[in-house]
DNA sequence: ACCTGAACACCGTTCAAGT
DNA sequence: ACCTGAACACCGTTCAAGT
């Protein structure tokens, strides 16, 4: 009855439109009905090529792992190049906070292969001794994706007005007893100025430090 | 008509129940109508003490991060107390994976006051110098949040049979190309023994032996 | 094989009414 | 002030029926 769709519905097309609508409007926004408004079909349409929301939110989250992974510039100095893979992840799960999310949900997906063998890699080149190897890469995939994901959930929240939030947390803690919280009190001025990204940045040097005296 | 609660309800109450609820069934579990159940009260009684559901969430994570806090043993050497800490935040958040999941979306939580003072003033403690002090303080507690976040979830998936998911994903690793993917193919064997505690921990060192090169 | 959309079994939240 | 529970506006998912 309703206008019907002319070309033929896929995995991919839909994984996209889901993609689009969470970049747009967050996880929220992700509805079966919107996504059956959107791409002038019907739910059975969808459950055809999709098994379910999981299996969907997954799917969408694998595809931007991928380009991110995809896209990243093969650079000869490794400590370089990890910064520069850390990096992309971070811009990435920062543009798609509803990556992150997914990724601490579901930590084994497919596309994080690409991620590990990258990172290991790397870490290969910088001689890290064998039995240290694999601890050091968890380690750091895992600080990555978390910051990274924490850092998409900050940004998301903040959304709104960043600096407000900011100095609201800030002025809170500057306010508190120096003699109960000295370091949270010191922190306060620190908190209001800070860059996400360069705090980052800053976590993986010294993470990229303490892998050096691994040897 | 039903039996009516002879006590008053109080939030600490009904926070301690979701949080009772959380641990048994996961976060599916916890809905308003298990809690009124459990309870035995109604929707209005529940929402006259709590907000809503997120703010229920949230303060169940405070009360559990605080009781971490408050029972965390202070120790001298403070390269050992920042290992126990973070040991302590590992287990409670493996204990109930919930708080791993909210704490990734709401990273600017009250609790989280007392563990960037305890880390904070540790680190201090360590001599790490005033410009780094920040930066270093960021990055430990994120990695320790983000990294026994992801293991929460990984311990929710694996709940059933841990050795047998994780010989899959090992026995698919070892199954890939040796020449496309040379460090992920040898870490399957890893993968396989690997204990998550002492890998978290190898990563805590693996971040202090880095901060300690910020000298 | 692929698609449609009414229907089902859930949710969180509200609010008039009770004590 | 505190509590009750029917009702509302949503969800994800199913499935008989269509092309």
């Amino acid at each position: 009855m309703a206008k019907r769709r002319a070309d033929g519905l896929s995995k991919e097309v839909i994984v996209q439109a889901a993609a689009a609508i969470l970049d747009d409007g967050g996880e929220a926004a992700l509805t079966f009905r919107a996504l059956t408004a959107r791409l002038s079909t019907g739910y059975g349409a969808i459950y055809h090529h999709v098994a379910n929301k999981s299996d969907l939110l997954a799917a969408a989250t694998d595809a931007v792992i991928a380009r991110v992974m995809a896209d990243a510039v093969v650079e000869d100095e490794p400590r370089e190049a990890l910064r520069t893979v850390s990096l992309g992840l971070f811009d990435a799960i920062d543009a798609h906070p509803w990556v992150g999310a997914q990724l601490s949900r579901e930590p084994w997906r497919p596309a994080l292969l690409e991620v590990y063998e990258r990172i290991g890699g790397l870490l290969v080149a910088l001689d890290v001794p064998e039995q240290a190897l694999f601890d050091a890469a968890g380690a750091l995939v895992n600080y990555v994706l978390g910051v990274a994901g924490q850092n998409a959930a900050n940004a998301r929240l903040l959304a709104t007005d960043r600096s407000a939030f900011l100095g609201d947390v800030a002025a809170q803690w500057a306010a508190l007893d120096p003699e109960r919280y000295p370091f949270v009190h010191r922190a306060a001025t620190q908190l209001r100025e800070h860059d996400d990204r360069e705090q980052f940045l800053a976590g993986v040097d010294i993470f990229l430090a303490g892998i050096a005296t691994l040897h």
